[in-house]
DNA sequence: TTGTAGGCGTTATCAC
DNA sequence: GTGATAACGCCTACAA
C-alpha cells in the first residue's frame, strides 16, 4: 500500500535503482522521457524517500537536539515555537529533551542526543549547571552547539541572548527616574549569565545616576513564588526598606507583587515593581505589570538559524558570534493586574 | 575519535561483527570469555548503537510525532511535558510539529510525520478542522493514532480527554448553587469537541436544577482576549443580563474578567466568574479566578502511554478506549488576581 | 544514457 | 561458538 521504495519504481519501469534515483534526483546525464516516466510514476504511487536509508548514508539526522530546563515555562515554550518554525522550513525536526533544573539530566540528555545523532544542539542551561565540559566534550567530537539564553562562556560557540544587560539597565534607569533610590533586585542564582547580566546593568544604571549600590538589596535565589516571599519580607524589614522591586522574572515578580500586597504596600504609589519577564505580559498580564520583554522567540528563531548555518558549514571554518536581542520595557501605571 | 562501530570493534578483537554483536545483546550462545572481552572494549570506547541503522533494519523510527496547536500555550506545553515524560521512558523521541490551528498545515504535519516514518502519532486537532480525512488516511496506512484534548469521533481511535462534561457540570452547578439564575457561556468554536463536551455540560446542570436554557447567553468564538471583548460587551446590553460567566478557557476568562473590570461589575460579588482553563493556575493565578482545571500533564502522559501500547501491541489486536480524566472545580473568593 | 556494485551500521539466517 | 552473507533504502563511483 505505502513504503514505496526506489526499488518498485525500478522494477515497475524495468529500470535500474540507480536511473530511478538520477531521475528522481533529476541529474542532467538521464533521458528526459526517462526522467518524465520516473516522476509520473514516483508522483502517481507517491512515493517519498525513505529519511532514515538517508540518514544512515549520509551520516546525518537532520535533527536538531532542543535541551531546555522545562518546556512548560513560557520563555521556553515559545523559544521552542520560533525554533520549530526555522527548523521545518530548513527541513529539520526538532527532539525536545527536557533537564528539569538538573544538571545530571542535562548531562543525560546531552548523551541522549548524541545517541540519537542529532547534527546540532540548541541548549539553555539549566539552573544547576556551572560546569560545561558535557557540552565541550560533544564539540570536540563536531557537534556544532548553540547556547540560547542561559549561556556560559566557559566555551566558545555561538550565543543568543536578550540584551540583559540594557534590559536591567533601562528599567533601573526608568526607576531612578521616578524618583527611587532603594531599588531592590530580585535575581536568580548568582552563577547564572542571566543573573550577571542583569546585576551589571542594574550596577550601571546606579553609578551612572550617582545611587550607591547597597548590597542589601539585591538577593538570589529560586524561582517559585514560595521562595520569594520570605525574600520580600526579609527587605521589607529593613531600616531603610526598598522603595522599588526589579524582579528577574516573571514568577519573581509575581511573588514580589503578592507579598507586596499582603502588606498592602500599593503599587506603583508607595513602591515600584518591575518584572524581566519571561512571560509574553502582551497576553496574559499586559495592563498590569510593568516589564521588561524578553523576545522569546525571536530568540529561538535566530539560535536556529545559527545552528543550522554551523551545521551546514561545518567544514568551511567557522566563526562565533554572540547575538544580543533587543528587550522592550513596558511601563504600566495601573497596580491592578488586570485592568 | 568516536562513533564506533561494531565493525571497529570487530576488528580490533579479531572477531567477526556477528559474534561482536551476539556478544553486545548478550546472546547464550556466546563464550562467556569472548563476550567478556567484547563487553569491556565496548565499554572502553564508550559505543553506543547506532539509532538509524537500527531504524532501517527494523522499519522502525522509535520516535512519535505530536501534533499541537500551539506549543506557547500552557496546556499544550503541559502536554507535551507529559509526554516527553513518558516517551523517554520507553525509549521514544518526541518529535514536535504546530498546526497553528489551521487545518491546511495540519494535514501538511500529518504529511511530515509520516515522511519521518514516525511510530505513531499523537494529536490534538486545529480549531479548523472537522474533516479528518487526513487522519483516517494513515491509519489505514497501519499508523496508530492517539487524539487528546480535541478530538473527533469520526474516526476510531483511543482518545485522551479531561472530563468536559463533569467539568462544566460542576462549574455551573456551583453557579446556580450560590443563586446564579443567568448564567453565560462564553466558549470555543461550536464543531470542536471540547466545546461541545462543556456545552452539553452546562446543559445538564441548568436542567437539573430546573434553570432554563437560554440561548443567548452562549456564545462561541476565537480565543483572544480582544475577541471576547465584544462578546460580553453585547451580552451587557442585553435586558436580563448574565449574573454569572462559565469561559471555556483561560484566555477566554481573562478576558471576560478583564471587561467586566472596566465596566466596574465585581466579581464575584456582582458577577461570578469561573473559567474552564488550560492555565496552570496554582502557578500564575491560583489566588484569584475561579477555575475548572484541566490535568494538562496527565493527559499528555495518558496519551502517550496508550500510543506506546498502541504501537509495541500493532499486531495482536486492538482495541481502542476512551480515557476521560477528571477536571478540579476551584473556588477563589477574591477578585483580585494577586491577593 | 543506463547498469553494476558497494557501502552506510546492524542483525538474522545459515553455514561450519 | 563463530563467521560469512544478505538485507533494510538510498546514493554514487565506475563500467558499459
Amino acid at each position: 500500500m505505502d513504503n514505496v521504495t526506489i526499488k518498485d519504481i525500478a522494477r515497475a519501469l524495468n529500470l535500474s535503482t540507480s536511473t530511478v534515483s538520477r531521475a528522481l534526483r533529476g541529474s542532467y546525464e538521464i533521458n528526459p522521457e526517462t526522467k518524465r516516466l520516473v516522476m509520473e510514476y514516483a508522483e502517481r504511487l507517491n512515493y517519498r524517500p525513505n529519511p532514515i536509508a538517508l540518514s544512515l548514508r549520509e551520516n546525518r539526522s537532520r535533527a536538531i537536539g532542543v535541551i531546555v530546563p522545562q518546556i512548560a515555562n513560557y520563555f521556553f515554550s515559545q523559544a521552542i515555537n520560533g525554533i520549530e518554525a526555522i527548523a521545518y522550513n530548513r527541513g529539520y525536526h526538532v527532539i525536545i529533551f527536557q533537564s528539569h533544573e538538573s544538571f545530571e539530566r542535562e548531562v543525560t540528555n546531552v548523551e541522549q542526543s548524541m545517541a540519537r545523532k542529532v547534527d546540532g544542539l540548541l541548549i539553555s542551561l539549566s539552573s544547576q549547571t556551572s560546569d560545561v565540559s558535557h557540552l565541550r566534550n560533544i564539540q570536540q567530537r563536531g557537534v556544532p552547539i548553540v547556547m540560547f539564553d542561559r549561556i556560559s562562556d566557559e566555551i566558545e560557540t555561538t550565543r543568543v541572548v536578550a540584551d540583559n544587560f540594557s534590559g536591567a539597565f533601562v528599567a533601573t534607569e526608568h526607576l531612578i527616574n521616578t524618583g527611587r533610590r532603594r531599588i531592590a533586585h530580585i535575581t536568580t542564582q548568582p552563577w547564572m549569565s542571566i543573573t550577571q547580566e542583569r546585576l551589571a546593568g542594574y550596577k550601571a544604571a546606579l553609578a551612572q545616576y550617582g545611587v550607591p549600590f547597597d548590597e542589601e538589596l539585591v538577593r538570589y535565589g529560586g524561582f517559585s513564588r514560595e521562595e520569594v516571599q520570605p525574600v520580600v519580607e526579609d527587605l521589607l524589614t529593613l531600616p531603610n526598606p526598598p522603595d522599588a522591586y526589579f524582579a528577574a522574572g516573571d514568577r519573581l515578580a509575581l511573588g514580589c507583587l503578592s507579598v507586596l500586597r499582603q502588606r498592602h504596600i500599593s503599587v506603583p504609589d508607595q513602591a515600584s515593581l518591575i518584572g524581566f519577564t519571561n512571560l509574553n505580559v502582551a497576553d496574559m498580564l499586559s495592563p498590569a505589570l510593568s516589564t521588561v520583554v524578553q523576545p522569546a522567540q525571536e530568540i529561538g528563531q535566530t539560535a536556529a538559524e545559527c545552528l543550522i548555518e554551523l551545521i551546514e558549514r561545518k567544514q568551511k571554518g567557522v566563526e562565533f558570534k554572540t547575538v544580543k536581542l533587543p528587550t522592550q520595557l513596558i511601563i504600566r501605571e495601573s497596580t491592578e493586574l488586570i485592568s
